[in-house]
RNA sequence: CGGGGCGUAGCGCAGCCUGGUUAGCGCGCAUGCCUUGGGCGCAUGAAGUCGGGAGUUCAAAUCUCCCCGCCCCGACCA
């Protein structure tokens, strides 16, 4: 491609609304181009990288049997009422009518017109398993997109569906589908770990979340290096403490005023205590009622924990005349003592002693509370966010932690879907079964964005050569010199003939400019065509990741340059 | 949805508080000259509904109200 005729519009300056290094960058390369928020042009060099990585995807697809479709984008309401997301998902889920008053939405996933396609079309056990895939656009009405194309609202998603007879296939598909993953981001040259993940919404038994490993990611990944363990912070596990606890003597409990502090940093302050002596008692509205969960001072709640503990699809932190009717108290002054509502306890709470509680009255709190001495518990249970260095809940060496962009997510569904649109097969014995699902999803935008993300410098964007859009960058300081030019041209073609991916800055600019340029686009190797190297026979190399650069036999650049892309990775 | 901020040429911004010339600056763009190994220099030029509407005023980019769009923080989320 000769750089003169390309869309390839450059910006010098750093546009202000791009927050994020990648958001930033493929701005600034020409890559992409905003209409409205969270909604992105893809302009001809974004649109090369995402084919390269829509083709790894396609191969590694493909070779465990996923037959590629395209699912409707628009999507009638009934199938989501069947299924019953179309109440639940709430105001993500783009919504309009047709001309005859007929409620659609914009797909934001494909489960349910799946389902439905394989309900009507599968009827036998003969005919399973099955694994069906789309790359298609999305659109989900993000709260918030940001980041570019990293949160989109509309993005384009690699979604694949499996369907099998029983459990025991589901799983199988499962992992063969954990396997292809981890292969397309191996052959994308990212850093990534594949992480233990709540199910959310989705529903399902397990699933696995694939992230990018990147300081600016939004999500936490925790991971153990004794025994690999890793999981995002939503789900990830804390060993209950053994044996920790000191045989301090009991003492007695006390009643102490402690007039407006709320707090656990007023209330420690001015008790003269640290926070891991004081039980914070946090009061949540729950579809079965009002509950109280007690932490450490110095831990945090963690939601997701406490949601699948009880079981419940809603879950908030208490207003302030819940906390009031409940404890009997305002807001910072709740504790375990003589409640009548169920107690869970984090379990670094067993048989804590001479702790400081909220006193169930204003100005009140309580020292020397001993459990289960002074307080009853319902149930105590792994509740709180994990932290650096906390035990690993497998094998009990310190967890680390790390920021992570989440470009893949698996899912074992089971019947969830299958169950409520009525998706069954006959058995070997003739008996009507559920078909057994699994669904799987890559953001392809995110994991180019991810890709930038983890790859570029001050200069811009270094390409993983398995997703940049050109292979190398022909770059000639001086069109206007004809030796040059003609000679210039001559590489262009015999590049191109090798079947070489040729981005050949041929536009009549100064150097410096079409450095910057070379720089920014990313692209692994720069030919720089200069008279003077050129008249003894020799071009100049630049790989754009290491900075190194050498001169070479103009002759052999074929070769140099296959030799490059032939190594891995 | 709550809190904060922004909207002036393609991009980055000044001007607004304290209303009053022809609305500026840098980059980019066009043309010419010059220059050619890291965003070079000189000259000329094109390009603006000052986000939209209503109002106050002799006079509004500037003051008031409403609306729209965008960004940041939070809540939320495969």
């Amino acid at each position: 491609m000769l750089f003169s005729k390309a869309l390839i519009p450059t910006l010098k300056e750093t546009p202000a609304d791009a927050e994020v290094a990648s958001h930033q960058l493929m701005l600034r390369a020409g890559m992409i181009r905003k209409l409205a928020a969270g909604i992105y042009s893809y302009l001809p060099l974004a649109q090369r990288v995402l084919q390269k990585l829509k083709i790894i995807i396609r191969e590694e697809m493909n070779s465990i049997d996923g037959q590629e479709i395209t699912l409707p984008a628009v999507q009638p309401s009934e199938i989501w009422e069947k299924s019953g997301r179309w109440n639940i998902y709430g105001k993500e889920l783009l919504r309009f009518k047709d001309r005859n008053n007929r409620n659609f939405c914009l797909g934001p996933t494909h489960e349910e017109v799946i389902t439905d396609l394989i309900r009507r079309e599968v009827k036998s056990y003969r005919e399973l398993p099955l694994t069906l895939y789309q790359i298609q656009t999305k659109f989900r009405d993000e709260i918030r997109p940001r980041f570019g194309i990293m949160r989109a609202r509309e993005f384009v998603m690699k979604d694949a569906y499996s369907f099998d007879r029983d459990e025991a296939g589901a799983e199988e598909s499962y992992h063969k589908m954990y396997q292809a993953y981890t292969n397309i981001f191996e052959r994308c040259g990212l850093e990534f770990r594949a992480v233990e993940a709540d199910t959310g919404s989705i529903g399902g038994s397990f699933s696995h979340e694939f992230m990018v490993l990147a300081d600016s990611g939004e999500d936490v990944v925790v991971y153990c290096e004794g025994c690999g363990y890793a999981a995002n912070l939503e789900k990830a596990e804390v060993k209950p403490p053994v044996g920790l606890l000191e045989n301090e003597s009991l003492k007695n409990l006390e009643k102490v005023h402690t007039p407006e502090q709320k707090t656990v940093d007023e209330v420690t302050n001015f008790l003269g205590i640290t926070p891991d002596n004081l039980i914070k008692t946090l009061i949540f509205d729950t579809d079965k009622g009002p509950i109280a969960v007690l932490v450490r001072g110095d831990h945090e709640i963690n939601e997701i924990k406490l949601k699948n503990l009880l079981g419940c699809e809603y879950l908030l932190l208490a207003d302030d005349d819940t906390v009031e009717k409940v404890t009997g108290a305002p807001r910072g002054f709740a504790g375990p003592l003589d409640l009548n509502i169920p107690v869970y306890a984090d379990n670094i709470l067993k048989g804590a002693t001479n702790m400081v509680t909220g006193g169930n009255g204003k100005d009140v709190h309580y020292k020397n509370v001993n459990e289960p001495r002074d307080f009853k518990t319902t149930r105590f249970a792994d509740l709180r966010t994990a932290e650096e260095g906390d035990p690993c809940a497998r094998c009990g060496k310190p967890l680390h932690m790390r920021r992570g962009i989440e470009v893949g997510h698996i899912f074992k569904l089971g019947t969830k879907y299958s169950k409520s649109l009525h998706a069954t097969y006959l058995d070997q014995a003739g008996k009507e079964s559920l078909i057994v699902m699994g669904c799987y999803g890559i953001g392809v935008g995110r994991t180019v964005a991810a890709a930038v993300e983890q790859h570029h410098d001050k200069d811009g964007i270094i390409f993983p050569k398995a997703l940049t859009p050109y292979q190398v960058l022909m770059l000639p300081i001086n069109i206007n010199d004809e030796i040059l030019r003609k000679a210039a041209f001559q590489m262009y073609d015999k590049l191109s003939q090798a079947g070489i991916e040729v981005l050949f800055d041929d536009r009549d600019e100064r150097p410096g400019i079409k450095f910057k340029d070379a720089d920014l686009i990313g692209i692994p190797i720069r030919i720089t065509i200069g008279s003077r190297n050129f008249e003894r026979g020799k071009v100049e190399v630049k790989y754009r990741e290491s900075g190194k650069m050498e001169l070479i036999d103009s002759e052999k650049t074929v070769k140099y340059i296959k030799g490059f892309f032939n190594k891995k990775i």
